[in-house]
RNA sequence: GCCAGAGUGGCGGAAUUGGCAGACGCGCUGGAUUCAAAAUCCAGUGAGGGCAACCUCGUGUGGGUUCAAGUCCCACCUCUGGUACCA
């Protein structure tokens, strides 16, 4: 096999791998250890996309070379492999989901041990494993049976959980049920997306304008009770805990602003009768608890970031879904409330913020007194106040508000400014407007028009408003989060089924009481259907499960399972432990063994998981570490996000309806043709649309244009690969056509890993050659065997060939570490150009080259290095070390500037001093010559880098 | 609107702490080899000017700091991604 030959040596190297279990992993780390991680994937129909194997060649070339670098790598892989389009595939073929999810899963590993990648294939596991959403379930009990405790800032096992006495009088059942109140795992209503038509609950993302996406069906919002977890527990820890990892800052802030914490106070305003206002105040002032921990119905409670602006409340808003709509709702008013919150009732969250340029809402007829200055204010209801955050209620300052200033002016309510914008260095406000109350003014400066508060600094004010409200118990400081609870379940059949069971009473009715199913008694499989078409109840589908799987009867108890499943989250939510004991049947993870591989080291993968997964994953995290199940707080010590591969430049004209040529920077490709066009743009303007080839074009004066007609001007435009499209590069055809290496060394030299780039199949080829290059250099292909390049011997290298490799070495090392593959690779590329010009190549350090191309290019590597006379893999051989004085050249380059610019270079030895540096400088022909009839100001010598005369 | 990131040759991209802008690759041009082509090897390639040595300009735009700015500061423009009434 003379020449370069991919095809071959890539499936027998491959081969010998997976034969040989070159990556098998110990059970325990040997030495220091290392836990590199890939956002394992989806297994869709489709096979893999280019985008995977950017992140794993990333991962994997790591994994490489810390191996050689004497660590205990882990590096596994696996399969999230619940999910719609399985199911929907199951809907419409009537075969049980999990055959195509098994299909799609060994193409994915076909395709994934095509690209030669390091795994420990005997660690491989699917979320859908029976084996392994055992253990899924089992820690959804552990989260069932986790409560908060807040004072410790930890969760604790329901049975430490201090029960009243009141409630424990009341016997076992009310125990219960006040311990189900506590639990991180709870059952609450919320609303599904329920389609009659359909006969089946939908997605958000199938609701489109309050229809189905699949036929254009009503969709009607109804309450179904749904598992939720307490995440919002932890929003406090989920937030402060980030600033001890290693991630990008973008998506620490992405998820900080997702937790969105944020601080300011409870106020409870009056809403009993007027008279009686003076005595609930004295009331709240003498209590012993001042602000009651639940408010009772006397009030309307609120929560405002803004307590400073109290005096500016001219009105207040309560959502429409607020308990006391009915009772705020006088009779005259009746009529117009009930309207609008049914209304609003019909509208999905999705339609709610479509609506939000105008702000609606209704007067309740009501009214409520500000408890700091008496004043009475108009109860309004609005959907623009959304009774999921906060209190559901608001008070509204105009003035200082914008929403309360939109809705304000609409509905012609007074305006009170409260806070003069005295020093705002904002040029767009305009004191006067907002003193006169026609301005909004959102941001800090002094009290106004607010008694005793007048003159104080909003941070003043604030303080000293919490500090009142606290004392005569009519407010108290207050912490909010953004972060809502999880919901839980999904009204579907393909995922993990909760471990839970519901009692009935003597009818078979479910008496509201529930247990979790014992751990001996894990898992709970999925059980048999005819078929997984909708049933048409607003039940998930499990219910259609015959009545031994749903009516287990232990004990003589009869019980009737729980049917909603988890969602897609469950299973990633902690995958990366069982990567570290995958076939435990004991527990979910031996502790010895987690407590010597974790954290995960390295995690790459998508910016698309930046908050959700990445969010509760650490939320399930610090469950089982708060519960003794794994021993760090924090699960992924290093995150890095790869940027999204986008398809091969389009160039395109285009012509408006009288077929004139529009020019470029008039068009704009739209965002919803982009969804439908294949091949062809469609743009917003509807514009006739013409391709052109990279051939047909040119670029003049910073614009494409067409070379047989300057006059029309071409847009260029690189986006997101996608089948419809047309335009997605499908792995297997890279691998076929230019071999896994070059695919593999291809996407790392595109660009920067975290780096949104377009694909290329020209620079593809260019990779190609230069592994051919690579493969020259060192063999003869003109020879029929292995034989060597003639070149290649056993000689001492000459130093400019030894100072080569070492400055090769170290700079290939130092950008492996930081994930700088790009660079790297043009590291290599730079000793083959140098080496193929020499005419003698010494082996020793052909063998060293090969070893530095080892994690990026590891079959042809592993190919060289059994030519250069070696009989094992170079998996473990060690990486080259370098001599850090044989990185240095004899002489430097120094250039000499005269004001800045450079006018000569000399050549000193590295560490020339100052004093040196400069006379080398004046003595310079060129230099002095410039310099005899100039004065000379200043002169700037820095050793190894520059001179620069400073002249007159 | 808000938040984050990014604007460098024909293209993808290099450039420690401010210190030779354009490494490396693609593309293009020329040459060698060949009957010819492919492949390969060698050389050139930011723009403008000059016969030439060389000169001028040049990192989205406009200012600024500095002996020196792709890099730091201010203002603006464009693009990409995320987000959406969170009181």
């Amino acid at each position: 096999m003379p020449r370069y030959n991919p095809a071959e040596i890539e499936p027998k190297w491959q081969t010998f791998w997976e034969d040989n279990k070159t990556f098998l992993t110990p059970e325990m780390p040997e030495g220091e250890k290392i836990y590199v991680l890939d956002m394992f994937p989806y297994p869709s129909g489709n096979g893999l996309h280019v985008g995977h194997p950017e992140g794993y060649t990333a991962t994997d070339i790591f994994c490489r070379y810390w191996r050689m670098k004497g660590k205990s790598v882990l590096h596994p892989m696996g399969f999230d492999a619940f999910g719609l389009p399985a199911e929907e595939h199951a809907i419409k073929t009537n075969t049980p989901p999990r055959e195509s999810t098994e299909k799609n899963i060994d193409e994915f590993r076909r395709q994934l041990k095509m690209l030669g990648f390091s795994y420990d294939w005997d660690r491989e596991i699917a979320t859908t494993d029976v084996d392994y959403f055992r253990w899924t379930q089992w820690i959804f009990t552990v989260l069932h049976d986790t409560w908060f405790d807040h004072t410790e800032q930890k969760g604790r096992p329901i049975s430490e959980l201090s029960i009243p006495d009141d409630v424990s009088a009341e016997g076992e059942d009310s125990v219960r049920r006040y311990q189900d109140e506590f639990r991180l795992a709870y059952l609450d209503d919320a609303l599904v997306n329920w389609c009659a038509k359909l006969g089946t609950v939908l997605a958000n993302e199938e609701v489109i304008d309050g229809k189905s996406e699949r036929g254009g069906h009503p969709v009607t919002r109804m309450p179904l009770r749904q598992w939720m977890l307490r995440i919002t527990h932890y929003a406090e820890r989920l937030e402060n805990d980030l600033a001890d990892v290693n991630w990008p800052e973008g998506i620490k802030k992405l998820q900080s602003d997702w937790i969105g914490k944020s601080s300011g106070a409870e106020v409870d305003f009056f809403i009993g009768p007027e008279n009686d206002f003076d005595v609930w105040k004295s009331n709240r002032e003498s209590s012993a608890t001042k602000f009651p921990r639940k408010p009772a119905g006397d009030v309307l409670r609120v929560y405002t970031t803004r307590p400073d602006t109290l005096f500016g409340a001219t009105y207040m808003v309560i959502s429409p879904e607020h308990p006391f709509v009915e009772k705020l709702t006088t009779a005259d008013q009746a009529e117009a409330v009930k309207s609008y919150c049914e209304a609003a009732s019909n509208k999905s969250d999705r339609d709610r913020q479509d609506d939000k340029k105008e702000k609606t809402g209704v007067f309740s007829g009501s009214y409520a007194i500000n408890p700091i200055n008496g004043a009475k204010v108009p109860i309004w209801i609005g959907d623009y106040v959304l009774i999921s955050y906060g209190t559901g209620a608001i008070m509204a300052v105009p003035a200082h508000d914008i929403r309360d200033f939109e809705f304000a002016q609409k509905y012609g309510i007074k305006i009170v400014p409260v806070v003069d914008p005295k020093n705002a260095k904002d040029p767009a406000i305009d004191s006067d407007k907002v003193l006169a109350g026609e301005q909004c003014f959102a941001k800090h400066g002094v009290a106004i028009n607010s008694g005793q508060y007048d003159g104080l600094s909003t941070k003043e004010c604030k303080a000293k408003v919490i500090a009142d409200l606290n004392s005569n118990g009519t407010g108290s400081e207050a912490v909010n989060y953004k972060l809502r609870d999880w919901l839980f379940s999904r009204q579907r059949f393909w995922g993990e089924p909760f471990p839970i069971l519901h009692e009935l009473d003597e009818d078979g009715k479910p008496n509201g009481l529930m247990r979790a199913v014992d751990v001996a008694d894990l898992p709970v499989d999925l059980p048999h259907l005819e078929d997984y078409k909708p049933h048409g109840r607003p039940e998930p589908p499990l219910a259609k499960a015959d009545d031994d799987w749903l009516y287990p009867v232990i004990d003589g108890k009869k019980y009737r399972r729980e049917t909603n499943t988890m969602p897609q989250w469950a299973g990633s939510c902690w995958y990366y432990l069982r990567f570290i004991d995958p076939t435990n049947s004991e527990c979910f993870i031996d502790p010895e063994k987690e407590k010597a591989w974790m954290p995960v080291d390295l995690y790459v993968g998508g910016a698309e998981h930046a908050v959700l997964h990445l969010l509760y994953a650490r939320f399930w995290h610090k469950v089982l570490f708060d519960r003794g199940h794994v021993s760090t707080a924090e699960p992924f010590q290093q995150l890095v996000n790869q940027g999204m591969i986008l398809g091969e430049y389009e160039y395109f004209g285009s012509k408006d309806s009288d077929g004139n040529w529009v020019p470029a920077d008039q068009v704009k490709i739209s965002a919803i043709a982009a969804e439908t066009f294949s091949k062809h743009i469609k743009t917003e303007e509807n514009f006739e649309v013409i391709g052109f080839s990279k051939e047909e074009i040119e670029k003049v004066g910073g614009q494409f244009v067409l070379k047989s007609d300057h006059s029309v001007s071409v847009k260029a435009t690189a986006e997101k690969m996608s089948k419809s499209r047309g335009n997605v590069i499908n792995p297997d055809i890279v691998v076929d056509e230019y071999g896994a290496d070059t695919l593999r060394l291809y996407e790392m030299f595109m660009g920067p890993l975290e780096q949104t780039k377009p694909w290329n199949m020209d620079s593809v080829g260019g990779i190609r050659n230069f592994l051919g290059r690579a493969w020259r250099m060192i063999m003869d292909e003109n020879a029929d065997g292995m034989t060597l390049n003639v070149a290649v011997k056993d000689e001492a290298p000459s130093d400019e060939q030894l100072r080569t490799l070492h400055k090769t070495i170290k700079a290939i090392s130092n950008d492996t570490e930081t994930l700088g593959y790009n660079t790297a690779i043009a590291r290599m590329m730079e000793f083959v150009n140098f080496f193929t010009r020499e005419t003698v190549r010494p082996k020793s350090i052909m063998k060293q080259f090969v070893l530095l191309l080892a994690p990026y290019a590891p079959h042809i590597a592993e190919e060289l290095w059994a030519a250069l006379g070696n009989s094992n893999t170079l998996a473990y051989e060690n990486w080259p070390e370098y001599d850090d004085s044989l990185t240095r050249d004899a002489t430097i380059e120094i250039p000499i500037q005269i004001k800045g610019k450079i006018k000569a270079k000399i050549q000193v030895e590295p560490g020339t001093s100052k004093a040196d540096l400069e006379a080398a400088a004046r003595s310079n022909d060129k230099i002095s010559a410039i310099l005899s009839d100039v004065e000379i100001i200043k002169v700037i010598a820095v050793p190894d880098k520059m001179v620069n005369f400073v002249v007159k």
